[in-house]
RNA sequence: GUGGAUAUAGCGCAGUUGGUUAGCGUGCCAGGUUGUGGCCCUGGAGGCCGUGGGUUCGAGUCCCACUAUUCACCCCA
């Protein structure tokens, strides 16, 4: 018996309709903003993540899936999908094109984690990019994209919480003031904590530990220390989302785990699903299209985890059941009504109703039982009688009466 | 990577202090006279009791290891 691998997951025919469900619904409020799909390979040069999602991350530490291809390249199953699009669209010259370019995208990505409630090593991302604006305007756009796609599918209660992190200069003080207001209680610090300090600081107020966070709880925040330009930018973003109603908390400890955020980043939070809420993460990355070879241009986006949301959506309640059926199930009776069944099927089929017929070989009683498994709505029982006075007993499996219709109606 | 829990039929579960051919529910297939579903009844298929060792006359049951699953930490969607 070979098992599935750890981590993944099949999607069975009978749960299908949850992902068409909220794959339409991402598909449609994409389409309202303007964005258009965008697709790219499932893997990519190692060298693209290291430089765009940056070395200093877990998920480009631990978490990748690479390997080498026949012709020794290294090559890396994407771990999110970002960097693959702004790779995309370097390579495109899509800057030749009028900006913004807006683009979402439907796609698995790949992490070699330990699995758990809510976290895969492959799972489902719906995700927006939106390129060439550094305005404030494009930052609530997308915010607002992924609220109203979240409220759509059924989530209105996931918490927003945004921060900013400011642009390089900005970090680059704050980083400092940071190590400086720890000094001392550092050797106190966890030891992860310690290697963040001369790494990658403002992950310090990441940490978890009791310890950790008992020393950063009055540490200087960050946005104290934006510069006049992330400040004003932060500010906006604010009131754009006020002006849309679109409800938020300032959360100043969220800088998330992609090192090539600049100023806004925003999580959406369900408290439903346990320790794995994040349903939603993202922000701005105005250097990203450079570490990877293009020129400077200023992007925001988010990546949005279809199961997490699933999940969240299953726990509490708000997905209906499937109510996918068959219009027609006709049930043949002999030899001859066979042919006439086959006949039927396909002119329903041929104009556009969905039809089945018997492809196993059962009896009549049999087959009406399947009809009613499968929750067909109408069922036509076709015998030598019927052919003989050239017409069909149509059964309505709901209120289970019958009623009699000429053969040549249904072949229509 | 670190901790805890679990592993018996497709799914959900029983299985006594170790003792014959391992059960129940559900689902699946077929029947309950001549051509009709849901309810009921009957029958059938389906299990190397996660894998490998050990203890014992005898192991689904006790011990060890491994593997897998799962929950939490870390991190993230």
């Amino acid at each position: 018996m070979i098992n599935i691998p750890k981590g993944t997951r099949d999607m069975l025919p009978d749960e299908a309709y949850k992902w068409h469900y909220i794959e339409d619904i991402a598909r449609k409020t994409a389409a309202l903003y303007g964005f258009k799909e965008i697709r790219t390979p499932m893997f990519e040069h190692t060298e693209l993540f290291l430089r765009g999602v940056g070395e200093t991350t877990d998920i480009v530490n631990k978490e990748m899936y690479t390997f080498l291809d026949k012709g020794g390249r290294s090559i890396t199953l994407r771990p999110e999908g970002t960097a693959g699009v702004a790779r995309c669209f370097v390579e495109n010259g899509l800057q030749q094109n009028p900006m913004p370019m807006k683009a979402y995208y439907i796609a698995s990505v790949f992490r070699y984690e330990k699995p758990q409630n809510g976290r895969l090593r492959e799972h489902h991302q719906f995700g927006v990019e939106c390129y060439g604006s550094e305005a404030p305007e494009a930052d609530v756009e997308v915010i607002s994209l992924a609220h109203d796609f979240l409220r759509r599918a059924g989530l209105d209660f996931a918490e927003l919480n945004i921060n900013s992190i400011g642009c390089p200069e900005c970090r680059a003080r704050y980083n400092a003031a940071l190590k400086e207001y720890i000094g001392q209680n550092l050797h106190a610090m966890c030891a992860q904590c310690r290697e963040r300090f001369d790494k990658n600081p403002l992950r310090i107020l990441d940490c978890k530990e009791e310890e950790c966070k008992k020393i950063t709880a009055n540490a200087p925040k960050i946005t104290e220390f934006l510069c006049e330009d992330c400040k004003a930018h932060f500010d906006s973003v604010r009131a754009g989302l006020d002006e849309l109603g679109v409800p938020y908390k300032v959360n100043p400890s969220i800088v998330r785990g992609l090192d090539y955020y600049t100023r806004t980043v925003f999580e959406f939070v369900s408290t439903d699903i346990g320790a794995q809420g994040t349903v939603c993460g993202g922000g701005r990355y105005d250097r990203l299209v450079e570490q990877v070879g293009g020129k400077p241009t200023p992007a925001v986006g988010f990546g949005l985890g279809l199961e997490r949301l699933l999940l969240v959506l299953e726990n509490t309640g708000r997905l209906a059941a499937s109510e996918s059926s068959v219009e027609f199930y006709v049930a043949p009776m002999g030899d001859a009504a066979k042919k006439v069944a086959r006949q039927i099927v396909a002119a329903k089929r041929r104009s556009g109703v969905s039809a089945e017929t018997d492809i196993v070989g059962r009896s009549l009683k049999a087959q009406m039982k399947y009809a009613d498994r499968i929750r067909a709505k109408y069922v036509v029982v076709v015998g030598d009688d019927e052919i003989a006075r050239d017409e069909a007993e149509i059964k309505d499996m709901q209120s289970g009466e019958t009623s009699r219709v000429a053969l040549s109606s249904l072949l229509k």
